[in-house]
DNA sequence: CGCGGGTTTGATGATGCTCAAGCCCGGTGG
DNA sequence: CCACCGGGCTTGAGCATCATCAAACCCGCG
């Protein structure tokens, strides 16, 4: 149950046993089934999840009331919203099971706590922390300079699990167009 | 000369005089003239810099050579690339000067060090990681889900400072949209 | 005074959206 | 086991938004 956190930890960390087996015992396992919540709007985010199994997708509402993907969360990857994760503000953001999942889950309460129990996990969220920033910064410049399908063969090079297993009209709100035209750019590509 | 940066920290932070002395002693004060470099591509992003009066612009070049803005800075603001600067890799930005300018630098060689002198500045910046990560993934929400003239106002709103002080096509490489398109959106917005 | 970068204006065209309809396929109930 | 949903994906036609290209204008600076 916990190989995969070992490992995704000790790739930006040296943990020796006992540490490791401190920093597990703050997670708390939950399994979540497909269109359950983790997340929903004006909650606070109570926990960070580590996916250890499944797929996980975090979105916002538009004034429109128009559904936009911000982030999508499968095997050794981790979803929380941040800030409300760390204010205890209200969240606007919704985490919702694409597939039948399991979690290991840190309480906010203990967030403070694992830092002084094991002071090199601190570092490690930093790091986390710092590549959202780093990914979301590169995201942003590839929304403001690419066309839509320079955005999607770009996302589908990096991530093809990604388009593998998340719905087609969750990828468009993710790159910012409509399901239609989604459907179109693919219907191009396969044809070249 | 420190006044700014002493109210920024304490903003967020509290510090006794000695340890905002401390911290204040690891700043190397530095004037930059307008059209003068910070930080080139390609280079090591060498210091983390407080803008004490005068403007910075962070931009990069995407594969058309287009030159898109990623972040501006005026008084009391923080701009360096973290990525690069934490890491120490080649950054793909550049930080030009557009007014003549007053700064407060950090070397990234003393960046551990203040942190073991002053641990509260640590947690300083963190929150200031933290707050860009949170604003980046707001903008980058709105350069999905709203028109170029929604993204002009709220700018517009939000920070009335940068739209007098930043010439237009700057602004609109930020807001993603070309120098003409930002000219008849303002043309139309006068009208009404 | 004239040069040159930045902004404006106009005409045209491409990209992606909207609205509407049909299709495909997995899930549900009879 | 089959029929019938219903959601998601596709397709088409028309349209809005924004980009591109070109030219004129404006104004600060040398």
């Amino acid at each position: 149950m916990h190989e995969l956190l070992y490992q995704k930890l000790t790739e930006k960390i040296t943990l020796n046993p006992e540490e490791f087996e401190t920093v597990k015992a703050f997670f708390i396992p939950r399994t979540i089934k497909k269109r359950q919540y983790l997340l929903q709007q004006d909650d606070v985010a109570k926990y960070l999840a580590f996916i250890n199994r499944g797929a996980l997708r975090l979105y916002t509402l538009d004034n429109r009331g128009n559904d936009i993907s911000v982030q999508f969360g499968l095997e050794g990857w981790w979803m929380t919203d941040n800030y409300s994760y760390l204010t205890g503000e209200p969240t606007i953001y919704n985490i919702e099971a694409l597939e039948d999942s399991e979690l290991l889950l840190m309480h906010r309460d203990k967030y403070e706590q694992v830092f002084d129990a094991v002071p090199k996990f601190e570092r490690f969220v930093r790091i986390l922390l710092q590549n959202n920033f780093i990914a979301t910064q590169r995201r942003l410049i590839s929304s403001l300079s690419l066309s839509a399908e320079d955005r999607y063969t770009s996302l589908a090079n990096a991530y093809p699990e990604i388009i593998r297993r998340i719905p087609q009209h969750m990828i468009a709100s993710y790159l910012g167009i409509t399901p239609e035209t989604l459907s179109r750019i693919r219907k191009q590509l396969i044809k070249a």
